[in-house]
DNA sequence: GTCTATACCCCGATAGAC
DNA sequence: GTCTATCGGGGTATAGAC
């Protein structure tokens, strides 16, 4: 792997653990297994860097998404799968957490492609659920850009119970109540 | 206001806005309005007045639900009212945010509050729930426990979202779809 | 391209006068 | 109880050799 390739996948999963503002150029390095020039000879800085890194986490969640909402399978089936893939719970979300940093929350150039990530992942919902209303899947009592709001919210939260008790079922018992009150919107045959 | 209130309601704020590793001794100085000395004179330092400033944060959260999870109203109108109460959604949720803060997460001092805020809480709404299923308000085909888990989860993933886009609306559309969804709960008399 | 050395500043805490 | 002065350490970036 390139050193870039290295400082690239440290820094995101730093962004992940530890945030922009509670990431240090030395933990980057430490991370990365590289030296301290060489930080400074492909970014322009921890800034430059980080852009590059939350890029890289925003494409595995794209891809999970991908993998997951797509057929077979009926729209509550295909939401279903999407929110019971295999997560590292305790972690949090490599996006999500970005939002409570307050360098992130004030800097356009790290927040733009967090901003592009949750709008990206609400469309796809939005398609699987008005789809699923037009073939007769679900009933349309809830706007699709609504549900699909609704869903994002409930996994960012649920990583949110579950670091706020250390406990990962608390993630699954939101889920498994998301999941319950989306189930009442199928439609019987 | 004592010199003491004053640095945990400017601390109280800077946690909700910058979280604990993003907060430094100078800015709680300089918001509080207090010199150096009273720092040390009344707390033992950094953690132990945050310690103090999250309890406020968690009262005046466990206050507001108080006031609004209260008869009159059958369940769905009491979790409508908590839902829908006036929030400061762009500076997300003083308790929550705090779960993402990679100190937090790993000291059991600054956790621990964070923790029994989320529990009750949880317990607050999933009594609602309850009490309606009992008294026949609502359908009984989703647990309390994990109804009241979604919808914590889907107030703080609401957060995340506007954050996310420095759009309030995110947040709306979040609680609307839950809100449609746990309608879809209500018993037809 | 990568290294070591270093600059400069702010972080969190302490000292000691008043 | 509050003040100013100061400490040791680490954060972010740059210099310059190789």
């Amino acid at each position: 792997m390139s050193t870039r390739q290295k400082l690239v996948d440290g820094m995101a999963d730093l962004l992940w653990e530890r945030g922009y503002v509670g990431t240090s150029p030395a933990a980057i390095l430490e991370r990365s297994g590289v030296g301290q020039g060489s930080l400074y000879h492909h970014f322009d800085g921890k800034q430059d860097l980080a852009v590059a890194a939350i890029q890289a986490n925003a494409e595995i969640l794209k891809q999970a998404a991908r993998e997951t909402l797509v057929p077979p399978g009926h729209a509550y089936e295909r939401l279903e799968r999407f929110l019971l893939r295999d997560r590292e719970i305790l972690r949090g979300c490599r996006i999500g957490r970005l939002t409570q940093d307050p360098e992130v929350y004030v800097n356009e150039a790290l927040r733009r492609p967090v901003e592009d990530t949750f709008q990206w992942m609400r469309a796809r919902l939005s398609e699987v659920i008005a789809t699923g209303q037009q073939l007769g899947e679900l009933e349309d009592a809830v706007d699709p850009d609504d549900m699909a709001s609704a869903i994002v919210a409930t996994l960012q939260g649920g990583y949110v119970l579950a670091r706020a008790e250390h406990d990962e079922s608390r993630f699954a018992a939101a889920i498994r109540g998301l999941l319950a009150l989306v189930h009442s919107q199928v439609r019987q045959p």
